[in-house]
DNA sequence: TATGAATGAGAGTTCATTCAT
DNA sequence: GATGAATGAACTCTCATTCAT
């Protein structure tokens, strides 16, 4: 008899608190055990609720991952839209900036991020959320590159699909990397070094005045 | 977790028959769903063996999977070695080699190592496997890069251990999302604009007669 | 079950209203979905009112189904002493009539009576209730009987209880029964039969003047 | 990923009586607190098992109930063919044997025939169940009233099925309220009750020597 | 009175693992 | 070695009921 329902919003402030213990609890749990190893009774009691009222909020386990992954795409997306206003010429300050602003947000998110990785490969609609957010930053980059290419700046040989999904691939797949204690490199360091391989990658010079950079040399201490 | 038996090595044929039926089995279950997806019925199912019969040859689900990964990491390191004996001066080309090598081993096993990536962020057993996966490759990679910034071969500013890190997780991601059909490119192809990217990178130049290669400019259509 | 209080009557106009909208919802649920299948949440849902203002007005859930299946109960009751005022020669009407009355309330009430029929089965309270409705009905006709069989218009040989208690369930069931779209017969058409079937049981001559009855071919062509 | 199975047969003598424990005990519960009241616990409980052995043998609680009903359906059916090969004159004599036969089965499964009951007014497949058992007894006595009405043996103007439809419910509900301590009838005395209103009820007269029939006159008494 | 949130016992079900044969 | 049955902890989810506002 009972429908499945949607779980209607908080009414009232109380609700709203619940609801969002749950959320950050999950959250928490997800990121520390992976999706499959954490269950309601873990989520409910470190929101401070009982079990069953996980399901005032929520209908499964899967409506609150999805609710919480739905957030980190929205972020994502947005830093996928820095650099943009930058003026044509300074292409290489563009790159650097989405590039500072993308790894930003994949390392802030990266451990949900890699839940999501791991349900992606058999369940569609995470499948698709994920490709989409590489799909957006993918396309701002193409867009930079074709027309860096036409303009003469940069290896006019690269396809540029292929290209900016292996530099994409790079950046976050550097940043996942990046967490654990093995590199020792600041952002400003990171997002240097990254910048100038994706500068250098498809042949495009680095900014002529050189002089007094300070974040080019901490990292060659590592 | 189970420390029941150590679950002794086949002594008949007909055991290593169903030991490595049970292997086979569990390899592209694990692949086709995921870890946690499969039971051990569908194991033993599939392997067209009865239930039970698993417990004869594998202590857990966990064994099996860390068998089967065994097998995989031996060859990506197997993988990494490809490259190292070509004379000093042919950089390019050995940096090309190494990454056909690494790209087709990940490539063949890129169902698996997702796997391996969902339970390293969980297990560290498998954490730790993962990256010596990674190191092995980074470290190939660095000794290279090394010789070639001593060499004034290439950029003396990038830190050694972060770009390769970097380069090795473009192409290790590439070979991942290049399974799905959005990129049309086939492995020359694939390989020609990694190695492009990475010597690009480091600043290297591409080996001075460029011209006739067939396969640079195929992909420029895609 | 719970005594947790008395849950007391309306005092305002707002409450009755509510409480009658719960009482018609409950009755229209339990009909179309049975006891168990109904959850408070429907009731109230379609009551037009909040979840908890159910237990403003019921103790619980069977304590509503308590109060619908009373109302019920009364209705047939009264329906039981139809036609008892006719005069006594005129037996074959008296059974005619009562047989109507009755068939008509199990008729409108059919589908709540079985709710109650499968309570009955676990229930004592519910099951006392169920036998008195039937006895009722059996009373009645138990004392015409065994007054036809004094006057030597039915059969001497049948005993009263249960001759009465037989054809009391032939009635009863037919009514259940007819609601299935198999049998395509009108309330006249029915009646009629039953009632046909019950004089001839007893062994009472139908009433002599048999000419020009309108319901009796009708059936016929069934 | 595991299939919904249909729970094998056993295939050793443990598993058969495993099997059986668990549909006799299932059985009894359904009949003593009905449908929904009856846990898995229960029932592994009582048929002495580990409740997770329930799902060894069958897949959900109403696969087992649908297998114990279909026991039961089979025997009514069976029960149903009863008096089909007395010879034509014989009608009184092959409606008696009928009935017996009727009441016997119903008798005999008279819980769990209501546990049926209260199920099938929701759910499609029991309620098709149900009507199948009701019909298959009314084609049988529809058969034998036409050939009676052919032969001027029973009353012409009663509609065959209406007919043996109310005849048919009046047997079995019989069969329910006997079941009660309210009537004190062995079988045979009930049968003779039932077997001469049926008769009476068609208009067929009783065989013509009713001359000592031990059964006739000691219901008379109650 | 009415409301919406919280509760928690308990339901059905799954599945890795053990074990007698 | 292989088999098929048994096990029971753990899990997701439901729902009648209580209660603060």
């Amino acid at each position: 008899m009972t429908s499945a329902g949607p779980a209607s919003p908080p009414a009232t402030a109380r609700g709203r608190r619940t609801r969002s213990a749950l959320l950050t609890a999950g959250r928490q749990l997800f990121e520390e055990c992976g999706f499959s190893a954490v269950g309601i009774d873990d989520i409910a009691l470190r929101a401070g609720v009982s079990h069953g009222t996980f399901y005032t909020w929520f209908d499964s386990k899967e409506t609150l991952l999805r609710e919480i992954v739905s957030e980190v795409a929205a972020e994502v997306f947005s830093a996928t839209s820095i650099g943009t206003r930058l003026p044509a010429k300074a292409a290489y300050a563009r790159i650097e900036a989405a590039n500072r602003s993308f790894l930003r947000a994949v390392t802030r998110h990266s451990r949900i991020l890699r839940v999501l990785d791991s349900l992606a490969d058999t369940q569609e609609d995470f499948r698709q959320l994920r490709s989409e957010m590489r799909e957006s930053f993918v396309q701002r980059g193409m867009e930079g590159l074709i027309r860096l290419q036409e303009l003469g700046l940069a290896d006019p040989l690269l396809p540029p699909r292929a290209t900016d999904s292996a530099l994409g691939a790079m950046v976050e797949s550097f940043a996942h990397v990046w967490q654990d204690p093995v590199e020792e490199l600041d952002e400003a360091a990171a997002v240097d070094v990254l910048t100038r391989l994706w500068a250098g990658a498809i042949g495009l010079a680095p900014p002529a005045r050189p002089a007094g950079e300070g974040t080019a040399e901490s990292p060659g201490a590592g």
